[in-house]
DNA sequence: ACCAACGATTTGAACGTTCAAATCGATACT
DNA sequence: AGTATCGATTTGAACGTTCAAATCGTTGGT
């Protein structure tokens, strides 16, 4: 371990000095390599390697006017908290973010309850060029902020109040629970009832219509076997034990969060009825509580929506409309014992789309 | 909404120019307004509202050298996970960094097993000036390359391999449980057990000794009740209740996590036992399940070790021992249903140091 | 009346990079 | 032979700030 006390940082100077070049011809190396000759190439790059030479990104953002960075809002109402995937989703935005040569700065809200002001913040500073959006919501104020100032952004989640934004990558909610409910149809379960959360919150109507629509496909459907509750257990319970009582053994329920799944399971669990041979159930979002409780249930396509995220800010589509609407990926039904009855059971997990 | 096409950004010499000062005194308003006469510190400060000008970050950080970003490594193993409360923690630096005028940058490593080359190239190209370790562990490489190479950190957990590092802040579980097994004393709960992780995990051991002491200290020591489980709950359910049946009615568990607790929260319901009526159950963390099921657990001070790792950072207390030894910091004991008898039972939540 | 000391403010320079334009040499075209 | 073209490389300038040193005007001491 070399130790050099209070040594300055290489800069491209002193690669230019040492391969006998100018700073410019250091810069094309590292980026427009295409544009220098191979002989110097080499020799350029074999003395960035000798000398370590990394670029400062404070100067090429001072000199490009641009950070580098996205910034992204945690909320604490729905970043690291049960049920919520949005913790996974910072990762894998995290990880991509790299191959895109920018960084994420996350950053929380100045005001309870104005969000605008820490977005103004960190574009006036230029500490971020852009954002990524969670959370969107009916009445979101930020969609409109961002494009009024041209800010480029793109989102998680639908922009719900306005159909000409097209820079959004979303899960089809109704997608996945189609395919669970049939799923759930071809494990011979013969009467499939849903659970999902109270009041008309667009993602929950979202995952409904899936089984409304799929349900009444197969000749299924039953207004009577759906039913609402707030994820707190206490009252998803109840709820729950309503709909097991009038679904009866042989049946199933789709649940619209791993966290209403759970109510279900106590029940389930306080009735005698084993997890999966006597009844079915499916959650949403295969949070490690499903993993535990063996709860089959959607996978969100995290990795492949901070993907496109990316891509999307990276090119700059903010104003620029390519495709007619954002992007809708399929939830994927990972399968576990909550859905396949006795005698087919297998303890391993497999995954289907 | 003033809209003015590609404005340029305002810089300091704009409103040095607008309140007919150098850009020096500008600087000096924003930084060290002490040495600014009043009358001047108040014509500089409305220009400078009124044009809305703000520093621009990467011409500070590229003067002074300086990024004001502190890097974090996010970890797919533990961040987004049940049971972990990384996300949690994240938000509370995040929040709080804004005071210490920094920001916070997650990254992740570049390779599986090498975490070190992604904090040296947040070192390199300048983006972080140093670094918030979490997940500490035996045989952990950071710490050393951290110090061989003058960066500075500050870590959430403590440095278990060297006892000369004193930058670090960890929640002191030993206190955190003998706490709830007082608590469950008072409560009337007369046989207390322990399900803790298998292995010896650092973290594990220190909330295991909690309860062995305390339990000695009360009298109540049973070694036949402790045991121990992987946090998988298929595996843990057979482990809580064979403890479960030990202990019998009227007795009580302490888990060393939330994830355990929910393990023997399933054998309680199997068993027809009442949660906290007939066994007290106790989990550690305060995840959002704990407060679905009722469950009394141990809340980890995130606020206060953000606070502390922040003020470590900007403090630079890296190389020098200011204190003897990190900061160990007692968890909250949140009481639920889960530890109080029917009799007093009540629904509202309180807590307690 | 001189000068030291001080507070307030300004000036010069630098941080490390990239953009745009200029230069240089060699090759190809007329 | 003259010149346009092209690829490779270099040069000048700028991005917006802060540090260190210089300047200016006042006050106070002798």
């Amino acid at each position: 371990m070399t130790k050099r006390e209070a040594r300055r940082r290489v800069t491209i100077n002193d690669v230019a000095r040492a391969a006998d070049v100018s700073r410019q011809t250091v810069s094309n190396v590292v980026n427009a390599p295409e544009k220098v000759a191979p002989t110097t190439l080499g020799r350029v790059q074999r003395e960035i390697d000798r000398l370590g030479f990394r670029p400062s990104r404070a100067a090429k953002t001072l000199k490009q006017e641009r950070a580098g960075a996205w910034g992204i809002e945690l909320n604490s109402e729905t970043f690291g908290r049960f049920g919520t995937i949005l913790d996974t989703f910072l990762v894998e935005l995290t990880t991509r973010s790299r191959r895109h040569d920018a960084h994420i700065v996350p950053f929380t809200a100045h005001h309870e309850n104005d969000p605008v002001p820490a977005y103004e913040d960190l574009v006036a500073s230029r500490i971020a060029d852009g954002f990524v959006l969670t959370d969107t919501r009916h009445g979101d104020p930020r969609p409109a902020w961002l494009r009024d100032h041209a800010v480029p952004y793109a989102a998680f989640g639908r922009i719900w109040d306005d159909p000409s934004i097209t820079t959004w990558v979303d899960v089809d909610g109704a997608a996945g629970v189609s395919a669970a409910v049939r799923h759930l149809a071809e494990q011979g379960y013969e009467r499939i009832g849903w659970l999902g959360w109270p009041g008309d919150s667009p993602v929950g109507e979202d995952r409904r219509l899936g089984w409304a629509r799929t349900t009444a496909d197969l000749g299924l459907a039953n207004a009577d076997w759906a039913g609402s509750s707030p994820q707190q257990l206490e009252r998803a319970a109840p709820s729950a034990a309503a709909l097991i009582d009038t679904i009866g053994p042989g049946g199933a329920l789709v649940c619209a969060s791993d966290g209403l799944a759970l109510g279900a399971w106590q029940v389930l669990l306080q009735r005698g009825l084993r997890l999966g041979t006597d009844f079915g159930l499916v959650g949403f979002d295969d949070t490690d509580l499903a993993a535990a409780i063996g709860l089959t249930t959607l996978r969100q396509p995290l990795a492949a929506v901070a993907d496109h995220v990316l891509r999307m800010l990276g090119t700059g589509t903010t104003t620029e409309a390519d495709s007619p609407a954002g992007i809708l990926l399929p939830p994927e039904l990972v399968v576990r014992a909550s859905s396949t009855p006795a005698d087919d059971r297998t303890t391993t997990e497999r995954g289907t789309t």
